[in-house]
DNA sequence: TCTATTGGTTGGAGCGCTCCAATGCTGTAG
DNA sequence: CTACAGCATTGGAGCGCTCCAACCAATAGA
């Protein structure tokens, strides 16, 4: 359990501790014979360098930080293998951490984050006040993810919102549909750009607009669903605010004796692992996720590195994947 | 961007550094007075202290890393956090690294972890080879969630597969069914114990078994059940090896025609917020998934404490979730 | 032959903190 | 008035490492 030191290293292999240091960093000024000696030892003695001593000495950190505001999200997993690739690639380490949706929770993540002095910090669609996130901004690079901010020392990463419900109109439209409603995501981060786009995406096309008020649940979905039932006028189209709705929306309408998508075309949006599931398979709008994490990555290592301190602002495009819950009203073909 | 020291804090509030030190520690024995003083200061500044050096100088870790073999898998999530409550209430920080399935990443993942020296080390379904285990155990406390070893130095969480199918199949035949066949996770981890639990189960009830190869995904799920059909001996009952395979199942009968729970009924495993879906409603086996995290982050704690040096062995007992996909043979009542 | 130059190597200082032995300061007993 | 606790407070050493200036051949140039 005691592991060994740089120390232990230089004496077995019958050299300095400074030079045990250049091999380790991958010095190129160190005799190979020395070298080897060193390596050597070091695999014989089972060392690996101490990571945070060295960021003591160094004055420098290879450590980028990243709280997930929900783990439960499988939207996070994507955009931490992003940051993921790009860090590990620039030789730095990630070390993870979840706020579970509570600021409370989320300021103390933040706080754990930052007593470990990271180079950088990439928070994912966080609940925290501006605040919170201008003091850590003090501090060390910051990047937010599916938040936006005004703050002039933060970089940010986000989708497109209103472009993506966009394509959403434009598809059901192409195939037909006029009377599209859309269910919209209430309080949650990215609801509003959404609905813009919804009544900007109608209002081109010339048609009336109608917004069911719901939530990024299948529960509410599937409420809303019925709500719309009960007024009688259901609409042949859903643009729903995320699969999870969707998928909701969708249960509501079948028990309703109404056939996806014969009778009524439902779309979600983030293309979920949920959405691609063949019962499922569900029309909607994909983010790159993926993306995201690598351009959040990026961001941090530009200001890490000091090739700039002016913020980015990335506004991604969406795109539309069609499956099987969407097709001409009144039936397929 | 330049952080000030504990130094600092001191020079602000009149004292000394070590008297700043017993103050961040929450030491009792300073005087009033003096600490308002020191967290005053140490407030203005926005001092908060430095992770690594404290755990540098004490020699003492507040950190347990986590390795998480896939983040996409919200299993893991309520896993976490489980782990999280324990640990923060014990006042150590988690950080969490993932693997992404794969031996290599895994590995690497580990080591870095193992680099800032956690004072323990959960892994969470790992893939890694058992001696890679074994030399993370000789240099911190480790963890297994989700996966068995026989190694003496670490300790294992798992639920008890064999009896959670079986409480699958005793669901099953309870309901009327005879022909129940089992849709095996192959390779996968916690595959063999849940065919065991299967294949025991049916001799109990003196039922012939019937396994049919097949994946933890949803296509497998689907494609097994068309090779189900092709033989043209349909069952009337199938115990997935996981949600998504069942789900996959499910997708698979409808389209050739079966109607789920009425013609075939159809049971899962794990308890995926997926099967809680209303459009789903899968009958599931459910994993006391937090309990496992609470359980992992205290058996850490107690080696961490020193309180224990044998391993322990956890079986936790999974339970039933009744929902739609299973009704007696020939449809409801 | 002597001085530069180069490339490899080293000891020492110091990163921000904890821990310990030692110090100063009361207050009380002798 | 001295002695001695008992307590709050402090300087210094040291955790494992990096970085720097200094050092030491060995070779090249004059």
């Amino acid at each position: 359990m005691v592991r060994p030191t740089m120390e232990d290293v230089a004496a077995r292999a019958g050299v300095s501790r400074a030079l045990v240091s250049l091999v380790m960093r991958g010095s190129p000024k160190v005799s190979d014979q020395r070298r080897n000696a060193v390596l050597k030892a070091a695999e014989e003695l089972g060392y690996s360098p101490h990571a945070m001593a060295r960021s003591l000495a160094s004055r420098t950190s290879h450590v980028l930080g990243v709280m997930v505001s929900d783990l439960h999200n499988a939207f996070f997993a994507e955009v931490v293998d992003g940051l993921d690739a790009v860090a590990s690639e620039q030789g730095f380490d990630l070390i993870i951490n979840t706020g579970g949706r509570s600021p409370a929770r989320e300021r103390r993540a933040v706080h754990s984050l930052l007593s470990f002095r990271p180079a950088g910090l990439a928070l994912l669609s966080p609940v925290v006040p501006s605040a919170a996130i201008k003091s850590a901004a003090d501090q060390t690079a910051v990047v937010l993810v599916a938040r936006s901010s005004r703050l002039s020392t933060v970089d940010t990463i986000n989708d497109d919102g209103e472009r993506g419900i966009a394509l959403a109109v434009d598809h059901l439209v192409s195939l037909g549909h006029t009377r599209i409603a859309h269910l919209d995501g209430g309080e949650g981060t990215q609801s509003a750009p959404r609905r813009r786009g919804y009544l900007a995406a109608m209002e081109a096309h010339g048609l009336p607009p109608r917004v069911v008020a719901s939530e990024y649940t299948d529960a509410a979905g599937a409420k809303a669903v019925q709500e719309l039932l009960r007024d009688g006028e259901v609409p042949t189209a859903l643009v729903c605010c995320n699969d999870f709705n969707a998928v909701g929306a969708i249960s509501a309408l079948e028990e309703a004796g109404f056939r996806v998508p014969q009778d009524v075309s439902v779309v979600g949006y983030d293309n979920t692992s949920l959405a691609a599931l063949r019962h499922v398979s569900l029309t909607t709008i994909d983010q790159p996720r993926n993306e995201f994490g690598r351009l959040a990555a990026e961001a941090l290592l530009q200001r890490v590195r000091g090739e700039r301190t002016d913020p980015v602002r990335h506004l991604l495009h969406p795109s539309l994947v069609v499956r099987n819950t969407t097709a001409a009203p009144g039936g397929p073909r």
